[in-house]
RNA sequence: GGCAGGUUGCCCGAGUGGCCAAAGGGAGCGGACUGUAAAUCCGUCGGCUUAGCCUACGAAGGUUCGAAUCCUUCACCUGCCA
């Protein structure tokens, strides 16, 4: 095979860290190479940063190398430690149930053949849930040494802070003995991950450079950050954008795609698409030369669209986006584009003969989270129907501000829009 | 097990009896500018039937006219000692 990939995957800056890389090119091109990428079940659901190091198993699977997605279903028991703080273990019906749909999640981004290069896709706890703790003890833990393992940045941030439990301590060597099972069961001989990964990554190498004297590789991918710092993948609002259709609706994935500043456009571009380098250099001078268009923006979320939602739902979303932001006449909508446009944000049913005010739209559409929210609101001189700014809290909404379908078209500051749909009273 | 220190709003953090829904910072939210960017500036930032009331300073009790602030017990965290 190849090393081509190693070049591609430099190109589009997704190479934080590796291991001795010539060695791993050598890999490379005696033939398939097996590699894996480890997803603890931190909640119901992958988000958006997932897809650095998911779309990279892709990557390399597209270059001729065999992926193995691993759920972390061991793993996602104990919790990797974070500067925050110690985690809170979750029950294990709720890690069981996390699992079962990473899992799905994860089996949709890689490619399931028979194929020398088809993908598997692996439960840690199938080989852990059976192991006794002095064979855990005996066969892992000797080859740790407390001192390595103290050395850590993270272990050093959290002793200095709140210090941490026994068992976020023996996380490393959980992913460890993950990599050396890997290894010995299916050949892998290359694990990726975020940056922060990196030392759990290491841990396994050295493990099986310790029982097996083989030489294995890792490589990280950067972690994301936008210019203030934050995390990629959180949303303005501070939750993550995630990949479930339930969680973050096709229509605000998109939004948060759309929105992504123009510095992080053209990173994106090259770290989630699958687009040639041309194209993207081409969107790159775009922004660069019209940025007021976004057409940065605007490809990258038509493509993290489809990658992850289909064609239809960005057809439906661009439809949507397009209608509503158009910042043109809302009635010149017909009731049928209008209701497909709605279809995408958050909607309420409303009756004309209760009265309700501005106040009481903004909360039952979910734009605001309190009464008091939504008053503060409106004096902010953020609240609109139909795209006419609402300065009293005790507007009401008349028979003739409805467009056609019944519908009054609810927004909050620029972009956060919702359906009011009146019903017959 | 002993001793000491700690636990404040989304996060960090000030506050040692009334002037505390609680300083300050960050995040968030709205506005201005622009491009559904960035930076900057301004405003806002527990809830409600909003001149008032309710909830809130780890939990539960108590002292007091009045407690985030004092006392008791409990839980958890950190450090030192065993």
């Amino acid at each position: 095979m190849s090393t081509d990939i190693l070049d591609e995957l430099k190109w589009r800056g997704l190479v934080a860290q590796s291991t001795d890389e010539d060695a791993l090119r050598r890999d490379l091109a005696s033939g398939v190479l097996t590699l894996y990428c480890g997803f603890d079940p931190t909640a119901p659901s992958l988000h958006a940063g997932n897809l650095m190091p998911l779309l990279t198993l892709r990557r390399f699977q597209r270059a001729g190398a065999r992926p193995i997605a691993l759920a972390g279903g061991a793993t996602g028991m104990i919790g990797d430690p974070r500067d925050v703080g110690e985690r809170s273990l979750n029950d294990l019906d709720t890690v069981r149930t996390w699992t079962d749909r990473v899992r799905g999640q994860l089996e949709r981004f890689v490619e399931f053949d028979d194929s020398p290069t088809g993908a598997l896709l692996v439960n840690n706890l199938d080989w852990t849930s059976r192991q006794s703790t002095l064979e855990f003890l005996r066969d892992v833990g000797k080859h740790f040494r407390i001192g390595d393992m103290l050395g850590r940045e993270t272990v050093k941030r959290r002793l200095a802070a709140d210090g941490m439990s026994y068992t976020e301590f023996s996380y490393l060597l959980l992913q460890s003995q993950d990599y050396l099972h890997l290894f010995r069961r299916h050949g892998c001989r290359l694990q990726v991950g975020g940056s922060d990964q990196w030392g759990n990554i290491v841990g396994g190498v050295d493990l099986i450079h310790r029982v097996e004297r083989q030489s294995v590789h890792a490589l990280t991918t950067p972690l994301v950050t936008d210019s203030e710092g934050r995390k990629f993948g959180k949303s303005t609002g501070g939750g993550s954008v995630w990949l479930d259709p339930e969680m973050t609706s096709p229509y605000a994935w998109f939004q948060y795609f759309v929105n992504v500043e123009d510095a992080g456009a053209a990173s994106y571009l090259r770290y989630f698409t699958f687009l040639p380098p041309e194209e993207i250099e081409e969107l790159e001078k775009a922004t660069a030369e019209r940025p007021h268009l976004r057409s940065a923006q605007r490809k990258l979320a038509e493509e993290m669209t489809t990658l992850v939602h289909g064609e239809r739902a960005t057809r439906q979303v661009t439809a949507a986006s397009g209608a509503l932001f158009g910042r043109g006449e809302l009635r010149e909508l017909d009731a049928s584009t209008l209701s497909a446009a709605l279809a995408e944000v958050p909607t309420a049913d409303i009756r004309l003969n209760d009265g309700p005010t501005i106040v009481d739209l903004l909360v039952a559409t979910g734009l605001a989270d309190s009464r008091g929210a939504a008053r503060r609101t409106v004096a902010e001189g953020g609240a609109y129907v139909n795209n006419a700014k609402v300065t009293a809290d005790d507007w009401q909404p008349s028979q003739a501000d409805l467009l056609p379908g019944g519908w009054l078209v609810v927004r909050r500051g620029k972009r956060n829009l919702a359906g009011a749909r009146v019903q017959p009273s």
